[in-house]
DNA sequence: GCTGCGATTGACT
DNA sequence: GTCAATCGCAGCT
């Protein structure tokens, strides 16, 4: 079958596979990169999956996901870094889907400079926020619509110029650092990626808790 | 208005 | 293997 938009449009676990081995293209000044999606993982809808942003309903952060699909939603996290999902839900589910790894394609040199630590080609977009970093994508990108073949942004569906993924190297699993209320959003087998790809970003189960980052001011501290 | 913490990464032991 | 960086969002007072 050929991808296209409008089977883009439905369920994010049945939607996330179908964007394995598309190319996310972004151009700018400088020149363009395209990744080669490898790894991805869907995100329900309100009140469904207590992963998403969008659980416990809209939000100014999450205006983008209730809109149309074929539009990138960019959050920041962390304090430094974004991460990049496709909205494939209809208007008002909010449903999406992030991209956590892929494989430079196009501009490698480009998404190198923007990626001064990776270390093999392999790791300029392993990652959902190294993804990002590597295509130059940031908060300035959410809301963009991805299916201009012309726009800065353009997700290229068709195999004709992607290749074709063999559907019997795409597996499922557990997604990755997700710890929503009662950790039942991690067990949703909603991670998709394509087996054996060196581009596959690492599985860390979701920290349950990290140890306090700030240690309060010891009580008893000496003083000179 | 205040506070806790996250769909992560890179540096360090 | 452990842990800090860093800030916007969401929930609560």
């Amino acid at each position: 079958m050929t991808r296209a938009w409008s089977a883009l449009t439905g369920h994010p676990a049945a939607v996330a596979p179908l964007l394995l081995g598309a190319v996310l293209t972004h151009r700018t000044a400088d020149g363009a990169v395209g990744v080669r999606i490898t790894e991805v993982e869907a995100y329900g809808g309100v009140g469904e999956d207590p992963g998403s942003h969008a659980f416990r309903g809209r939000t100014p952060r999450t205006e983008v996901m209730f809109g149309p699909p074929g539009r990138l939603y960019v959050y920041f996290t962390y304090g430094m870094h974004w991460c990049a999902n496709v909205v494939c839900g209809p208007p008002g589910s909010a449903s999406a889907v992030l991209l956590r790894a892929g494989e430079v394609v196009e501009g490698r040199d480009l998404a190198a400079a923007r990626r001064p630590t990776a270390r093999r080609d392999g790791d300029l977009a392993r990652g959902p926020a190294r993804l990002t970093a590597g295509l130059g994508v940031t908060g300035d990108h959410n809301g963009i619509h991805l299916d201009d073949p012309t726009g800065d942004l353009w997700l290229d569906l068709d195999e004709s110029r992607t290749g074709v993924v063999r559907q019997d190297v795409v597996r499922s699993g557990p997604r990755v650092g997700v710890s929503g209320p009662g950790g039942d959003a991690a067990t949703f087998p909603w991670r998709f990626w394509l087996d054996g790809d060196p581009t596959v970003s690492v599985y860390r189960a979701a920290a349950p808790r990290r140890r306090t980052a700030r240690t309060a001011p010891s009580r008893g501290q000496s003083l000179p």
